[in-house]
DNA sequence: CACTTTGTTTCCAC
DNA sequence: TGTGGAAACAAAGT
């Protein structure tokens, strides 16, 4: 799953073994995820280019090249990028980086959903420049994050999945984060006193950071870089957990659709108003 | 077999 | 023009 926890944990375990690496070449099995250039220049542009930096923007995970271009990367749900991967049998494999040390990145992304730039200035790339500030970001204040989510009449968990309001929060974090905030998902995000909003952007914070410890969340079969599984599912408290006990009053879990995703939450701990 | 799961784009109403 | 809302996309697990 591409949320934050996910994209930033493979960002930390890929930087120390791939930095310095140039490319050599690529096999692409899912053409289509090439945005640009086009998939028969792609492998052509790429090769000889060396990886300078590792970096992260919201969701994207992006290769900062010698030359100064950047390759950026974005996959769908249980997507991940494997380091030398014993087990050949993990399919769905769309892309294959091979590197002048001669170790291989696999790009998995069984949903499709993914995509692959190579550009010269991110910023210039729409999907990159519409992105809000990072949660993540210590320039982005609680003050600023009220202010910016009283603008907004939708539910509080819409907005909080909006990456140009906010960049980084996935579904299941932005579940976390209500719940510890004892927020409603369906709550207007203008409804909301700067307290409960500024509780809301700290949870938000302490969640996401719990998480990336956890080494990012496994409940579909994203895998790190080395293969292993995250851990962050663990500590959850209402994400998919539907009909659970709330384990602060006992109370099932319930779950309903937001913008067409599944929003767990507590019936009696989160209130409506 | 229908439903859920993921983030983004596209389309529509206001 | 922008905001809210929903369908569509794709594929796999339950």
């Amino acid at each position: 799953m591409p949320e934050l926890p996910e994209v930033e944990t493979i960002r930390r375990d890929l930087s120390a073994s791939i930095l310095g690496k140039t490319f050599v070449g690529v096999t692409l099995n899912w053409p289509r995820m090439v945005q640009i250039p086009s998939p028969q220049a792609f492998e052509q542009l790429l090769k000889g280019k060396t990886i300078a930096g590792l970096d992260r923007r919201g969701k994207y995970l992006i290769f900062r090249l010698s030359s100064g271009e950047s390759l950026i990367l974005h996959f769908g749900m249980s997507g991940s990028l494997l380091l030398n991967p014993q087990n050949q049998a993990n399919l769905h494999i769309r892309a294959i980086f091979r590197l002048d040390d001669g170790s291989r990145l696999y790009l998995r992304d069984p949903r499709k959903l993914g995509g692959i730039w190579l550009v010269e200035d991110e910023n210039r790339l729409d999907r990159i420049s519409r992105l809000g500030p990072e949660a993540l970001d210590p320039r982005l204040t609680a003050e600023a994050f009220v202010s910016g989510a009283k603008g907004h009449s939708a539910p509080i968990k819409a907005v909080l999945l909006d990456q140009s309001f906010i960049a980084g929060v996935g579904n299941m974090y932005a579940d976390e984060a209500l719940f510890a905030a004892r927020i409603h998902p369906t709550r207007r995000a203008n409804s909301l006193s700067d307290e409960e909003l500024t509780r809301l952007f700290h949870q938000i914070r302490r969640i996401l950071e719990a998480a990336i410890d956890c080494c990012g969340a496994s409940i579909s079969d994203y895998r790190r870089p080395d293969g292993q599984p995250g851990t962050a599912q663990f500590v959850f408290k209402v994400a998919h957990r539907l009909s659970e006990p709330c384990p602060a009053c006992a109370t099932p879990i319930e779950r309903i659709p937001i913008r067409q995703r599944g929003s767990y939450f507590c019936p009696n701990c989160q209130h409506k108003s």
